[in-house]
DNA sequence: AGCAAGACTGAATGATCATTCATTCTTGAT
DNA sequence: ATCAAGAATGAATGATCATTCAGTCTTGCT
């Protein structure tokens, strides 16, 4: 594991080779939870270490502890960034002055929702880790749902609005935004655990559809 | 954590204060995997050790790796029976000769995949927390998929029993399939992390709108 | 009753991990 | 150029965990 070349004046251990260097506090936080979102897509939650996440990030051990305490705050930190992320992403279209047609709104949401490349499978990975841990650990699930509320009010007044514009009979907007919001988690899900079975593409013409039979006047 | 009586000859270590038993491999497995499940429940699958299993289920440390070689196995084989248990009720329900009307099925597989008491919280705990490995886990991958593919394609049939039958225009059964399954995950989800603002009544009127959507002659 | 087979136990072992802290190094102010 | 502040390092520490195994106990057979 170690270097073949340990006894020479070998001032680097990082892996660019460059000396040691000082950032501000807010930058190293930033690069410590995005080596933990590495790790825990690459190898697991329950097998990611502080040795793991600081060589990931080319630091060293004592690093993580000085800016983050503990391991277990690291975690919950990258549970709340991760988290954040992700909704502010969905709120930030839902608010968006940019997009007037609530059939476009609801496109992009979708797009956002289920679009993406590589970056996106990372996330999901942290995000059902967490999940799966959240059953018997209350601050996860407070994290989770803190941020989670807001979005499922965005999501409902938008639906509301929708169905408003469009005169669609006999629908609640919150179940059904309950229904759109749960379907979403699931094709994630889907995405990740059985990705042969579902296809990206096929995610998006399922949620689609389930949009399209609400609201048949705004999809398609 | 030791008792205080431990240099007293107290034949008996076990919590009822019974003597030591001897019971058949396929029993003592069961009372393992069993515990396994509770534990994951209780403190989540990354704090389960096997001091915890074993004292949980009231044994000794060493009998879990007599029957099940590591801790790594004792994890998959409770992963796999958690799987079975699941996906065998469900197919039970769409195979079985008990119920012939197509919208009584659909009604007694939503009740399987919803209802339930408190049980069913447990083993979704286990279910969730074996999802968020699944990423850096190919076994339990592999485990999860194999064991879906066949609910899928049985529930797909079922589907295009009742489209034929109801002569829906539109519907493909496939598609449709894949939209319901993920519903339920995601509302099984949503169970689990946000119990306070979902209930299972309403899980179980989310799924319903979602069917109705689709069947509306056979549902309601 | 006596005995062999093997189920069961739990202290011991060695490995791994989170956390600490004495020390080294960098930066910016004087 | 010098120095103080504090950012960064990584070997050391102590705790915890999976796994082992020498020995104990139970059961069923003779």
């Amino acid at each position: 594991m170690s270097d073949a070349s340990a006894t020479v004046l070998d001032v680097a251990s990082c892996s660019t080779g460059k000396r040691r260097q000082i950032r501000p506090k807010a930058e190293r936080r930033q690069q410590l939870i995005d080596a933990t979102i590495r790790c825990i897509a690459q190898h697991g939650l329950s097998a990611v270490t502080m040795q793991m996440v600081t060589r990931e990030a080319g630091l060293s051990v004592g690093i993580a502890n000085l800016h983050f305490q503990s391991k277990e705050n690291l975690l919950r930190e990258t549970l709340r960034y991760v988290a954040e992320e992700y909704h502010n992403g969905q709120i930030e279209i839902m608010e968006g002055a940019a997009i007037t047609d609530l059939g476009d709104r609801l496109d992009a949401l979708l797009d956002f929702q289920l679009g993406r490349g590589v970056t996106q499978r990372q996330k999901m990975s942290v995000w059902f880790a967490y999940y799966g841990e959240a059953g018997a650990r209350p601050v996860y699930q407070k994290i989770v749902s803190t941020v989670d509320r807001l979005a499922a009010q965005k999501l409902e007044a938008l639906f509301a609005a929708i169905i408003r514009e469009g005169d669609y009979q006999d629908v609640d907007p919150r179940e059904l935004a309950t229904g759109y919001s749960a379907l979403i988690d699931g094709l994630h899900l889907g995405l990740l655990v059985t990705p042969r079975e579902l296809t990206k593409r096929r995610a998006r013409s399922v949620a689609r559809d389930f949009l399209r039979r609400a609201f048949p006047k705004h999809i398609y």
